[in-house]
DNA sequence: GTGTACATGTAATCCGTTACATGATTCC
DNA sequence: GGAATCATGTAACGGATTACATGTACAC
């Protein structure tokens, strides 16, 4: 029912677009990112971009889903920013190449050089169940952290190997400095980890006595 | 017209509650950080949470538009995880108070105590457009990097002064530590932005001959 | 008396995920 | 021939934000 007055606002916004001839007034960040990938000069399928952004950008910024993609891709073709390369027939393994357009480069040039500052954005669920500690059993709470630690460690070790693959190539000197930035942080938060353990030890049974409930 | 049906699917869920006596499968975590701020025993508004949580949570976790809390709040309510509280009259300044029930301290520290481990999610605009270092001009990137940098100053300063806070605090040990953790990371970020700038100074125009387009 | 902070909420919208559907190719 | 991987999509749902509506209390 309301789904007719969605479809006439969509419809006023192209029409908006078609008649002045301008792109919405921004797009979300993650289309941005998809025209990143694609900035580099090669022609990538929906699935390399997944591929390429789990093994690089997710580390800092985006972790998609495929269909996510594939639904970015279908808006910025749309808007001419992207657009699909015919190679020979549908032979290919079926797969669908795309190019970045020439508006395409422009946009995503004018975001990264206009775009206001925007903020880190931190959601760490073990630092919120340590906020919480009190409702945890100590020893259960070393556990997590250090169940964290070990998942740390693995990823740091996945991005120090994205780090010398990008750093080996020329052309991939930003992302290897980007990469390098977030080894730091998750560096920083190993070590984060290894100290509060070691304050959990000083006091295993911090006192609050005045809770409703006992625990354990 | 989808309205009906995603109306029978929230009917059919309700009725299962009611039939089984159980939560829904899992609440939304943002759920548990609700019912984790009332835990601390205290009477708080939607208006205090909100607040808080902006003063602590949100470094780490959480930085909720004020609507959300509310909604939030209605929801624990319908659930009897949290109640209204009857401060005599609709008088005092027209706060709606609620307070944790039995029920919801259940929930929130089975939660805490069960939950599968949460992988850190981290976004972080600033090194995403480190990353596009090749669509920006070498200064405007070396701007954007030190505004980056003094933003996480003032942050870092704002934390600080909630650890001090919490930390004086017999009941806020947890709480002080998970801040503890905050801070170390933000310090590590801002450390790695000087890096990045001094890595920026060694090569202020790295050669990428290939691009299409010329830029600037 | 006017503006600012306090305080609570509803409606519409958006982004992103999950679940689902489908089919080609490769490896064993 | 059967499983795993590659590959592309659609539909439905859910969480969170933005914009909006409303009203009180207090400071100047």
């Amino acid at each position: 029912m309301d789904m007719t007055i969605r479809y006439i606002h969509q419809l006023c916004q192209e029409v908006d677009r078609l008649a002045f001839g301008d792109m919405p007034d921004e797009l979300p960040a993650t289309a941005y990112t998809v025209l990143g990938l694609l900035s580099f000069d090669r022609e990538l399928s929906g699935y390399d971009i997944k591929k390429w952004a789990d093994a690089s950008i997710r580390y800092f910024w985006w972790a998609p889903a495929v269909s996510n993609v594939y639904r970015e891709l279908q808006r910025l073709e749309g808007l001419g920013l992207v657009e699909a390369v015919d190679h020979g027939g549908p032979s290919a393994r079926n797969r669908k190449l795309f190019r970045i357009t020439g508006a395409g480069r422009q946009a995503v040039e004018r975001w990264n050089r206009t775009a206001p500052l925007g903020a880190l954005v931190l959601k760490h669920p073990v630092v919120l169940r340590l906020w919480l500690g009190d409702l945890a059993d100590p020893a259960e709470l070393r556990a997590l952290i250090e169940e964290h630690a070990v998942a740390t460690r693995r990823m740091l070790k996945e991005i120090r190997e994205s780090v010398d693959h990008a750093a080996s190539q020329e052309a991939m000197q930003y992302p290897a400095a980007a990469l390098a930035w977030a080894t730091a942080l998750y560096e920083a938060d190993l070590a984060a980890a290894a100290a509060a353990l070691a304050q959990l030890d000083v006091k295993p049974s911090p006192p609050r006595p005045k809770r409703s409930r006992p625990r354990r």
